[in-house]
DNA sequence: GTTCTTAAAA
């Protein structure tokens, strides 16, 4: 008997003909069901599909087990909503739509092509309804943004008895991330507690850990995060982004290290670029080359890190290595935009601006079509540059050669590179001009023209405009009150003054930093903490002196002769960086290159200084400020003083 | 013997 049963497909004796067909048939569906699965899992729709049109040519239909994979090819096809209407059909003429299996993922298909009633249709449909079905509701109706309805189906299951799971909250959650509302999320949390989900589940305490970190808790992420056993990267990437955004890239490191240490779960590439972004915007070369260590060791393959490729790229730029930008770029295989603009910028940002229009021609001869941020990157290198004809003619280019219509940034640029190079008449008709109403970020650029042009008619005008927009836009302010100092009217500074005062604003203190033997330095105005703060005053004293001697006049343009010691001292700049420098000649001998960075412009005064020093000592300083690079060689500076 | 629902990103 058991030899006849293994033979009963292939005996006529035990079976009739049609049975053997309908064992065959069935085997066959089977089989192409697997077969098909297997395609899309190993991510070859192609295939599948191919293999779909042998199989209806043969005859055979899909059964309810291929329905799904059917479904889940069609998105992956990107074929349009009539296909899936037709499966739709098939289903009911088949009568699977009672299979929930089938049902769901009709629920599911509908969603995706971002047809609720059809959602809802299929729902009612089905008398017995599963966590599943009700999860891939309220999962449909969050990823679509109405979080309402999300709850409403969260609230319905839970009093028709269906206890929620963590992937029903999970979905929830990221809604309520996206739409930043803190409240929302907070009563889900609850709501969790209060119906027993269970909080033991990975992505659901990385979904609470991101949503608090989107909605600006960080405490409350960190709470959650410290307790979980497991961490995945979604979970380590949302801290870590937290810490970024809070502004302590001390934190973001510490985390960064323990993730690495940790060694169990491998920093993902959105995790590096956050991690990168800390070092560029501190200048934290130190730290930004250990991430390019980790980067260099993960990645067996130089194809598959073009993201963190042109986030190094952007790191080494902002930490003031250029040529180590410039390398990394060339070698770079396949450059998409992203990394041409990013170089682009780095060129400007350096004051290397002919380089950059260069490589936009390089790009181009690529064939890669630049986007609006290319032109923010080349309008921007222009005006530092005091490149004006190009910048005009490129940002005619803009719309007639490429069809981008220029946005507020692009205007922004344009009142910058005429302001910057002194045309402030100019500056202010193309403002007049604009097809748009100004914003107060374009009069604020107009304003620093007038500050470096000294036109105190213009610059109140200016400001009285950006701060009708904004009244607490610290920056104005400060501007203002250090043209006033600068021409010696007390009375007007100290009314600016007040109104900070009022309004509770407070100016922003200045300070620079540099990095020594692997140690972040930071000083601020008259700082004396340090433990050789009175070698760094006398350096700076001699400097002073034999500057004098060789008829370099240290420049104190920038403050009024009538102006108050004090007034000298904070209303420039307060010479941090001067501080930083001494810092560095005093504590190290060696002649490698010096990098300081400042949190606010850089000072006449100090700029004259540095390019003595540079001289002098015969080293290579570089100088960032919040708009750019200053490289000191030889007694001269990359931005021909001019920034 | 197979099928359905989760989290972020330059």
């Amino acid at each position: 008997m058991q030899n006849a049963k293994r033979l009963l497909p292939y005996n006529p004796f035990f079976t009739s003909f049609s049975n053997i067909k309908a064992e065959i048939k069935h085997h066959s569906t089977y089989t192409f069901n697997t077969t098909i699965r297997t395609h899309l899992n190993s991510n070859h729709p192609e295939k599948a599909l191919t293999h779909f049109t042998k199989f209806k040519e043969q005859g055979f239909l899909p059964d309810s087990f291929t329905i799904p994979s059917l479904i889940k090819l069609c998105f992956r096809l990107n074929q349009p909503p009539l296909h899936g209407e037709n499966i739709h059909s098939f289903v009911i003429r088949k009568g699977y739509l009672q299979d929930i299996i089938v049902s769901t993922s009709l629920v599911e298909m509908y969603f995706k092509y971002g047809f609720f009633s059809g959602s809802c249709n299929v729902f009612d449909e089905i008398s017995q309804r599963d966590v599943v079905l009700w999860t891939a509701m309220v999962t449909g109706f969050s990823q679509n943004g109405l979080l309402n309805e999300a709850l409403e189906f969260l609230g319905r299951m839970v009093k028709e008895g269906i206890r929620p799971n963590g992937i029903t909250v999970s979905s929830v959650l990221s809604a309520c991330s996206k739409l930043m509302v803190l409240n929302l999320g907070r009563g889900v949390h609850g709501f969790s507690i209060r119906n027993n989900v269970s909080m033991d589940d990975m992505v659901l305490e990385s979904a609470f850990v991101d949503m608090y970190v989107k909605c600006n808790n960080l405490n409350y992420a960190i709470r959650i995060f410290d307790r979980m056993k497991n961490r995945n990267s979604v979970s380590w990437n949302a801290i870590i982004t937290g810490h970024a955004h809070n502004g302590s890239g001390e934190n973001v490191l510490r985390v960064f290290k323990e993730m690495v240490w940790g060694g169990r779960e491998q920093p993902g590439s959105s995790t590096l670029t956050s991690v990168l972004q800390v070092c560029g915007g501190t200048s934290d070369l130190l730290h930004g080359r250990e991430v390019h260590g980790c980067i260099v060791k993960r990645c067996t393959c130089n194809l598959d890190r073009l993201v963190e490729d042109n986030a190094l790229i952007d790191m080494y730029v902002k930490g003031g290595d250029l040529d180590s930008a410039v390398a990394l770029f060339k070698g770079v295989p396949a450059k998409n935009l992203v990394t041409w603009t990013t170089m682009i910028m780095g060129y400007g940002m350096h004051g290397l601006s002919k380089e950059a229009l260069e490589l936009f021609n390089e790009m181009k001869e690529s064939g890669i079509q630049p986007d609006s941020i290319t032109f923010i990157a080349l309008l921007s290198a222009c005006s530092h540059g005091e490149l004006v004809k190009e910048g005009e003619q490129i940002y005619m280019s803009m719309h007639r050669d490429y069809n981008i219509n220029p946005e507020m940034k692009h205007f922004a640029c344009m009142v910058d590179l005429y302001g910057r190079a002194g045309f402030l008449q100019q500056a202010y008709n193309f403002i007049e001009s604009m097809p748009v109403e100004p914003t107060e970020f374009i009069w604020a650029a107009l304003l620093s023209s007038c500050r470096i042009y000294k036109n105190l008619g213009l610059a109140e005008k200016a400001a009285k405009k950006a701060l009708l927009l904004n009244q607490h836009n610290a920056g104005v302010y400060i501007l203002l009150s250090r043209m006033y100092a600068d021409s010696g009217q007390w009375e007007d500074l100290s009314k600016v003054r007040l109104v900070m005062k009022d309004l509770g604003l407070k100016p922003v203190t200045a300070h620079s930093w540099v990095e020594l033997e692997g140690k972040l330095y930071t000083f601020t105005v008259r700082d004396r903490l340090n433990s050789c703060s009175d070698r760094m005053y006398r350096l700076i004293d001699t400097f002073k002196q034999r500057m004098q001697k060789v008829g370099c006049v240290s420049d104190d343009s920038g403050v009024g002769n009538n102006a108050r010691e004090e007034e000298k001292e904070s209303d420039l700049c307060g010479h941090t960086e001067k501080l930083a420098l001494a810092f560095v000649l005093i504590k190290s001998h060696s002649q490698s290159l010096i990098r300081i960075g400042k949190n606010l412009r850089v000072c006449k005064d100090c700029h004259e200084m540095f390019k003595f020093i540079s001289e002098f000592t015969d080293r290579e300083i570089i100088l960032k400020d919040p708009n750019r690079y200053h490289k000191f060689r030889h007694g001269q500076c990359s931005c021909s003083d001019f920034w």
